[in-house]
DNA sequence: CGTAATTTGTACGTATGTATG
DNA sequence: TCATACATACGTACAAATTAC
């Protein structure tokens, strides 16, 4: 009962706690791939056993990864590495609408330009790429009610995504995200928005149905995966209520 | 060793955790208000002895409700009721911006105009209130290297607030959260956004020396407090980088 | 300035409950 | 039915930070 092995003595005095350093290993695997969206990881005996410590430290470690969306455990079957923790479609405008209205509203996607393209400033730099990198371009309307109400404009590095050309065909049922993880295993955990106002070029204004020159609500973003690594930069414009943009007036 | 109470047995077969039930009881003494924002809790032991139950299922709830910010544990020296979650000014345009861009900037607040109102339908709504329930207004602009760039108008409820007068001093030099805290105990726990686009009307176009009927960025934003429960709402006009917005037109 | 008491944090080992296949 | 896996709970021990004496 009183008799401590040298190895616990070493542990104790480490001030880096068991849990932390286990907790960071199981995230280190998630992040390089060595397990994938869905797999399962050792039980936690297992794990228990192999690094010499008990069932309640492995528990502690795995509860916070669960926590911090990384697993998910099932009583009975194990513990998997989670997928992907942004279910929805990042429409920011349309998700806050819904948030704050208590509004549903299902969406129409509609692809209407997939290709290659380089040379675009701004998304090469917030996707960390040099200026000549190739990447690829989607274009996507957002349609309620039979009315367009957001235009975007993906950008992703073709590195990155190797043969995407074969998922275009989904891009109108799942969402960006599920159909990148699917294929490429790569969650999103982040993204970052900008909200500002542009005017309408030609383009938007046709994908919109408005008239060239009208304001719209701009939202640019930035999606990461692990290891803070960027692998969209998506520029929106959406169309806000008109009622209320004339209410304002007078 | 094997003599398990009767208690014991009780609570095994209960299917609702100990920790879990222990978790909700502590979270309502803080939604309640029987414990006020910064207030030292019972030490574990105490509350161990007090449920009956042991220091490890304590220290459970207690974590958990650390996490979820209601809490904060200091070594040494016991577990206090979390001030507000919510540090920044709720300025989402500017703090999403800070973010996207690794910028940093600071501001100046100043207050033009303090006092009551009734009657404005949406903060009503918002702030679940009758249509002629006193509201405190509060209109205030945000400058940044002498340039004026967000102006916003606050709703507060006045049976909420009693004596919110003798803040307005305030209000300058700390956040309307931080403020509120101090003298009501009431956390900010959430608050909602809504971005759209406004044309800026003679006052917003005044605030922010700009010509009126010029487009701004429009922040509708409630916040709320313990038990889903609005305690303010609040309509911003920011503006945009000019020039980004020009650049889009060609 | 050290020492003791208090409090949270970590870790172990054990026992039992409960879901899965 | 049974082995396996996670979930909960207890009790104990010690580490580490804080505070009072």
């Amino acid at each position: 009962m009183n008799n401590k092995s040298p190895d616990q003595i070493k542990l104790a005095a480490d001030p880096i706690p068991i849990y932390y350093k286990l907790q960071r290993q199981l995230k280190e695997s998630i992040e390089n791939g060595r397990w994938t969206p869905g797999e399962l990881i050792p039980s936690s005996r297992v794990l228990a056993q192999t690094y010499g410590i008990s069932m309640g430290t492995v528990q502690k470690a795995i509860s916070h990864l669960v926590n911090e969306k990384y697993l998910y455990s099932v009583q009975g079957k194990g513990t998997f590495v989670a997928t992907t923790n942004i279910k929805q479609e990042s429409l920011r405008y349309v998700r806050l609408r819904k948030e704050f209205d208590g509004e549903d509203q299902t969406f129409e996607i509609r692809v209407i330009d997939f290709g290659v393209t380089d040379g675009f400033q701004p998304a090469c730099s917030y996707l960390k790429a040099r200026i000549n990198d190739a990447l690829y371009r989607i274009k996507r309307v957002f349609i309620t009610h039979s009315e367009p109400i957001v235009y975007n404009i993906s950008y992703l590095p073709r590195k990155m995504f190797q043969g995407l050309e074969e998922l275009v065909g989904q891009f109108e049922r799942a969402t960006l995200y599920e159909s990148i993880e699917k294929k490429y295993g790569l969650p999103t955990v982040l993204n970052k928005e900008l909200f500002g106002i542009g005017l309408a070029d030609q383009e938007t204004a046709e994908a919109l149905g408005i008239e060239a020159g009208l304001p719209v609500l701009s939202i640019e973003m930035v999606s990461y995966t692990y290891k803070d690594q960027p692998y969209e930069y998506r520029i929106s414009y959406a169309l806000t209520n008109m009622r209320k943009l004339y209410r304002e007036i007078r």
